[in-house]
DNA sequence: CGAGGTCTTGAAGACGATCAACAAACGTGG
DNA sequence: CCACGTTTGTTGATCGTCTTCAAGACCTCG
């Protein structure tokens, strides 16, 4: 269950077999939530930090006006909260976004693993990093590009995200949730994302019919969101993706 | 120099004197940029991190069509690329927007540091959270909020940080950017920043004149901005905030 | 004094929001 | 297995915020 976690960690630096043992055995038993279910609430002091095992979560804020913002989303593998941690009262909620399955490691637990093993603690420190280059993006997207571009964009970075844990492959992935969650995150309505959505169907850009994302041309949608994967920290360029045929050359 | 970033750490767990040593001796000479210098380039591999003693600098990503999205500000006490430490290819430039002066850790250093002090380590790692939380912040505001309401909120932001460092007061701070940095950093077109600061100055909210910015009415900047200052994690309400009159009660 | 950057203004247009309604899909219980 | 309510997806028409393009005023500093 933990094994995405373990295996993003060591894409960046080997963890011993004792550090990876330590960080293994601090995790709860598994617990699952259907979607909308509530993680974290917002304002909420937390006590553990949770790691998502399978599904998708995301970080919401509320707004006074009732409208919400999507400020990330989370795959397997990623903590949802690491972050609190060390900020303990929490800026946003978590909720689950599919039905989804997690495990939790209390804070006293992530403190004395920070105090034994700077090299497990810099690896988690990182991952938080790269949450924070992946907000940039989307800053860059919701600032600077359009509608299509940016949603070009997030599509893009779920593949690999998802990929670099097993959950995608060239094809497609699946991605078992609302449009609304699309709109949130990127801070459109729901109305325009579906109509974005469409443009991005029409030009044979993608497929989405309910669980299943397929991606017809990567390159062009690489090539519409303006995406460069370096933020991602991922290592080496996947081989799945250099693999892809280029379609929009041979169309 | 250095006092606004150990004052910083020291607001969240105190330093030791070992530590506090350790981490003052790190530096090398303090150096300055003019405007528009670069600091650090975007896809450059990082040797050593930059902390901002004097001035603004900003994280700023460019994009294909030549626009550029500013992603972050920062301000005196804040380290403009801790990141790079763990992250080494930098995701986007360090640019000054203002005349200002730094002074640089080399990585090894930091490496040291994080290996010897697990205390001091989460204290630089919470403050790379907190740059997450603003991030968050300004995915909500671009995302959710009008133009002159997210504005207004990075007024109230940039006021609180300024004073958790001293470089502001209750009647205003020194912001001695051009108003085309503003729209970079809020996703707008210059020309649209300056009908809304128009449009804010109209309202007897703020003045904005070269360098000076003085709040008028911090309370309905607040409520404008829908501002929440918990995510800046600066401790209990500042002083200061807490004696500015109400003028839109009094109004 | 000239030059470049910054600020300001106007007019027109586009992208995405809003409002409203309906269709389709889903899960649940009768 | 169908009936039902709820959530999700889709479409149309209109509106508004912000963009774009263009030009001119201002300002600072060599």
């Amino acid at each position: 269950m933990i094994e995405a976690l373990i295996a993003k960690l060591n894409l960046w630096g080997t963890l011993s077999a004792e550090e990876t043992a330590a960080l293994a055995s601090s995790f709860g038993p598994p617990r699952s939530y259907e979607p909308r279910g509530l993680l974290v609430e917002q304002g909420a002091l937390a006590h553990e930090c949770t790691l998502l095992m399978d599904g998708f979560t995301g970080r919401v804020t509320a707004l006074r006006d009732g409208t919400q913002q999507i400020t990330a989303l989370h795959v397997a593998g990623d903590f949802v909260d690491l972050h609190s941690f060390l900020l303990r009262i929490m800026d946003h909620s978590v909720i689950a976004l599919s039905r989804c399955t997690v495990a939790s490691v209390p804070h006293e637990r992530v403190d004395d693993l920070t105090d034994r093993f700077p090299h497990l603690t810099r690896l988690l420190w990182r991952s938080t990093l790269v949450d924070a280059a992946i907000h940039r993006q989307r800053i860059v997207g919701m600032g600077r590009l359009s509608a299509i571009q940016h949603l070009a964009h997030l599509i893009c970075e779920l593949a690999l995200r998802l990929e670099s844990v097993g959950r995608a492959q060239a094809r497609g992935f699946d991605l078992p949730i609302s449009q609304a969650v699309l709109a949130d995150t990127l801070g459109l309505t729901s109305v325009h994302l579906n109509r974005t959505l469409q443009e991005l169907r029409g030009r044979n850009l993608i497929r989405w019919t309910g669980q299943r994302l397929e991606i017809l041309d990567w390159n062009a949608l690489v090539e519409l969101g303006d995406f460069d994967p370096t933020y991602l920290q991922l290592g080496p360029t996947p081989a799945l993706r250099a693999s892809v045929p280029d379609s929009r050359l041979s169309a």
